[in-house]
DNA sequence: GTTGTAAAGTTGTAGGACAACAAACTGCCC
DNA sequence: GGGCAGTTTGTTGTCCTACAACTTTACAAC
């Protein structure tokens, strides 16, 4: 079968080009997996550019896993993988939709929680202790104590014993890095804040070295309840003006309650 | 700054080679972002190959987001984005992970529900109440049914309004689809597991109706557990042995209780 | 029909040439 | 000395040709 590709725009390099309108046969499924990609010799007759370029696209696809060539054979389009998981990273600055993320974060933390209290060992107590530990001895120093708060809530994780929970939380993190950040300046201004993120750490942990799972989750649910609650109040300079970058149910509908 | 490059293996193509060397520079921090890389010419000098396999090695590393390069300037490292997140698809046979991932689907699933119960429109439980429809009408029609399945939770994900819940759902579909289908080919077989499921569902949308949160939560999560229950018990043909690429906690550490 | 060999086709690599663009350098003027 | 225009040099982008390495097809011999 001999497809035929649309002609390519004018004026960016032409290897993007040539890599984006054969991607696009991939995805809209005009060449499905196990088709023979035509000739390089021919795409690049089709495209009207060097077989340079058409070897540099051919090259980038090769790299994203949509197709695979074989030499003296041909190009092949490969059988569509699992798509990787991944967030608008400008989101990350949109509060609108970083409390949408800490409620993603709500539910896997409480799970986490629960489930390292109900498979903690000795030693995941012992270190989850000294982490909140070092948390104070940092805010202590004057420091903000993102890092140490991070490596608080990871070493929670890792006691929940689920390396799929861990690694879906430290891809939350990537997002919530800066509202974190932010949140814990507020803290640190305002004292009634802190101490009340260290009473709710100390519920979660005391929960845990307990191993009462309904109470360690409990714990660390209203952990985020309140996270969401101290990102509202943050500072509002912070946060880049978005709306028109969400999925519009979010904004065309409203809440019944 | 001059960089030294480790020199190649044999038997591969070149420009694979070439593209991971240059990549291990990067991801080691030898080369850090800003940093521009030796020009084209060099690095083929220095790889002892032609700038043609230099330029789709470099090529693939512009597709993979680790470089930019401005004609007439250079190619210079890009600072590293948010990674985004990818489990290893072998793992989706592996019964020890599948059943891992469940635990991460029940945290969402369950927050999924209780959100569903509290922002729930009235089109919500409409569209939720047409996709049990379609699910009893396919499984007494025979089928599996794992589409209808997969549309109804869905359904509900919508009704939570949160994108974030939805697409990392979504994502871990992609793994859990294979293993649905063996608990619900046992299903179809077990005329008592079909019946326990439709319970459970139904738990979960009258709850989502009733607009009771915590109702909601529990039924989901109910749901879940009894997943795990399910693939426990279902088809041992369907799972590869695994074990070797979980990561060691996982089998190192015993469960205390 | 099967097998071995040749031919044609295709991707992989090499190398050279020039265009397009960016940065550095030079010489001039003030 | 300090800016400024023009030039030169360096670098990536694209094109071209040629050949090597490999695969598939075609065909002849048996």
């Amino acid at each position: 079968m001999v497809t035929r590709f649309k002609s390519i725009s004018p004026s960016a390099p032409l290897s993007d080009q040539v890599a984006q309108a054969i991607s696009r046969e991939i995805k809209t499924a005009r060449l499905t997996p196990g088709d023979k990609l035509p000739t390089e010799a021919a795409l690049a007759t089709q495209f009207g550019v060097s077989r340079t370029v058409i070897r540099e696209a051919v090259s980038r696809l090769k790299s994203l896993g949509l197709v695979e060539s074989r030499q003296g054979s041909g190009v092949f389009v490969k059988p569509a993988g699992f798509s990787p998981l991944h967030f608008d990273a400008r989101l990350a600055v949109s509060k609108q939709a970083v409390i949408q993320m800490v409620e993603v974060r709500r539910a896997l933390e409480a799970e986490v929680a629960a489930l390292a209290a109900a498979r903690r060992m000795d030693a995941d107590v012992k270190r989850i202790k000294r982490a909140v530990e070092s948390l104070t001895q940092a805010v202590k120093a004057g420091g903000d104590g993102v890092d140490e708060d991070v490596a608080l809530h990871r070493a929670i994780a890792d006691a929940a014993q689920n390396q799929f929970l861990i690694s879906t939380l430290d891809y939350l993190r990537q997002f919530l890095h800066g509202a974190t950040r932010v949140t814990r300046a507020n803290e640190a201004r305002r004292a009634d804040f802190a101490d009340q993120v260290q009473r709710e750490h100390q519920a979660i942990i005391e929960a845990i070295a307990l191993g009462d799972a309904a109470k360690a989750r409990k714990a660390a649910a209203r952990h985020m309840d309140n996270a969401i609650k101290r990102i509202e109040q943050a500072d509002p300079a912070f946060w880049q003006q978005e709306g028109v970058k969400l999925a519009s149910p979010l904004v065309s509908k409203t809440n019944p309650g």
